[in-house]
RNA sequence: GCGCAGAUGGCGGAGUGGUCAAUCGCAUCUGACUGUAAAUCAGACGCCUUCGGGCUACGUAGGUUCAAAUCCUACUCUGCGCACCA
């Protein structure tokens, strides 16, 4: 399959400048895509973005990997309606080294440049940034834009310089990649699109050339409308700290039926007739989940590793047949003596000490509407008869938790 | 700088002296039904509780009152208008 092929086929293209695809499949660019490092991890939301990357270099294009250390430090007041809190330079710099870690994993081995434009923006002298790049951006343009349009409108929190010039940076982002690297077409998330364009527009005034820009539609739940990347405790993250790998498997494990399919073809490398096999044999018996397991298994193995999603999966398999002997490390707990009046456990202390559940109301409120269990049975009261040296605690249907006495 | 309007729980948005831990919608959690799905239905949704109640909260700090999210004063932030500047 050539590329413009994939890429339609894959639902990857929300909006572009490049008019005919098909010019990607004979002439091989550098395009570069740009990581917001506001967070300390990517989340799931930001998979998407590399998935696209990865077929790009699948294709032979080159591809710079842009970690946003200075734009970060500002914030893109694109699809907030308040005003970001600064962060720190340092935060910013250790989620820097974390996301870089990440997409190292997740890009494996194959080539591409991981550039941190702070690197060079942090010698720009102000009255240069100003007469060389500021020159360029018209600021009745600007305030166009929606997302600055609606800060700034009848009902909106403001915004301040700092937010409002994000887009410059962005801008001289390009520029910069552009210069050095011979940088052509720069992907991005669909709210990047006007912060992408204004690269395009500086380009174009400042050296005469015509550079493009993609974005990729933003990922929401076909069955629910509902933006993606949420899960019972938050957000995903692809930091196995932050979000265990079991935890991470779940998550997809659980997407409906609809979301699935599209899920597979853009989260994971599955090609066309592999594709399509699956989904005629899960379509057959949709209790089977095979979209689903499909799915989890190759985002957990592509985030996370081979060997993790292998044992991911057999958790899965066996926690939900009832045995409960391959919980997770994190999901493990060890009651110290001071929870424990003979063999009568003080569960509710416990567990919202351990922030299993945030809590005592909340306990109580599960408790009486049956959400709790010990070793399956409904938990009964706020506390329980130990009567072996383990016992599985759970929460809900899908949380699971070990307690050793 | 002057004037006007606004700031309420994760979000939107009611409430304009007591019956307000605050209507409602969204989001979230739990249960039922199922397929670890969706849809639907039911319940919960500040913290603590011996389930009687206690505590902390409606931008911040004071004040009036038996009683304040609600009234007054100052401050902070935001929007709008005017002025200044050009």
């Amino acid at each position: 399959m050539k590329i413009s092929e994939e890429l339609a086929w894959r639902g990857f293209i929300q909006q572009t400048t490049l008019k005919d695809l098909t010019f990607l499949d004979d002439k091989k660019i550098t395009f570069y895509h740009g990581f917001d490092a506001s967070a300390p991890s990517q989340t799931v939301g930001n998979l998407a973005a590399m998935m696209i990357d990865l077929v790009f270099i699948k294709h032979g294009h080159k591809a710079i990997i842009l970690a946003g250390g200075s734009t970060s430090l500002i914030g893109d007041p694109g699809g907030k309606d308040i005003e970001r809190p600064m962060q720190s330079v340092k935060d910013i710099s250790n989620n820097i080294k974390n996301a870089k870690k990440q997409i190292s994993k997740i890009y494996g081995r194959r080539k591409f440049k991981l550039v941190n434009n702070l690197d060079w923006t942090k010698k720009i002298n102000l009255l240069d940034f100003l007469r060389d790049t500021g020159k360029f951006f018209n600021v009745g343009e600007l305030i166009k834009r929606d997302y600055i349009a609606t800060r700034i409108g009848e009902n909106g929190s403001g915004i301040s310089f700092t937010e409002f010039s994000y887009t410059l940076l962005q801008g001289y982002d390009y520029l910069h990649l552009y210069d050095k690297y011979g940088c052509t077409l720069q992907l991005g998330g669909s709210d990047q699109w006007a912060n992408c364009l204004s690269g395009v527009d500086l380009i174009r005034k400042k050296r005469n050339v015509e550079t493009h820009v993609m974005t990729l539609p933003l990922i929401i739940n076909k069955a629910t409308g509902k933006k993606f990347g949420k899960s019972e405790a938050g957000a995903v993250w692809l930091d196995e700290t932050k979000t265990s790998v079991f935890d991470f498997y779940q998550f997809w494990l659980n997407t409906d039926d609809e979301s699935s399919k599209g899920y597979v073809k853009i989260f994971t490398e599955v090609e066309k007739l592999e594709y399509d096999a699956l989904v005629t044999m899960a379509d057959m018996d949709p209790s089977k989940r095979l979209t689903q397991k499909y799915l989890a298994y190759a985002v957990t193995a592509l985030v996370h590793g081979k060997l993790h999603a292998d044992q991911a999966k057999a958790q899965a398999e066996k926690m939900f047949s009832g045995d409960f002997s391959h919980i997770p490390d994190n999901q493990v707990f060890t009651v110290p003596p001071e929870y424990i009046n003979g063999n009568e456990v003080k569960l509710i202390e416990f567990v919202t000490d351990k922030k299993i559940i945030e809590s005592k109301g909340k306990f109580r409120e599960l408790l009486s509407s049956k959400g709790l269990f010990i070793d399956g049975t409904p938990l009964e009261s706020t506390s329980f008869t130990k009567t072996k040296s383990e016992h599985i605690f759970q929460v809900g249907k899908k949380r699971f938790y070990k307690l050793k006495f």
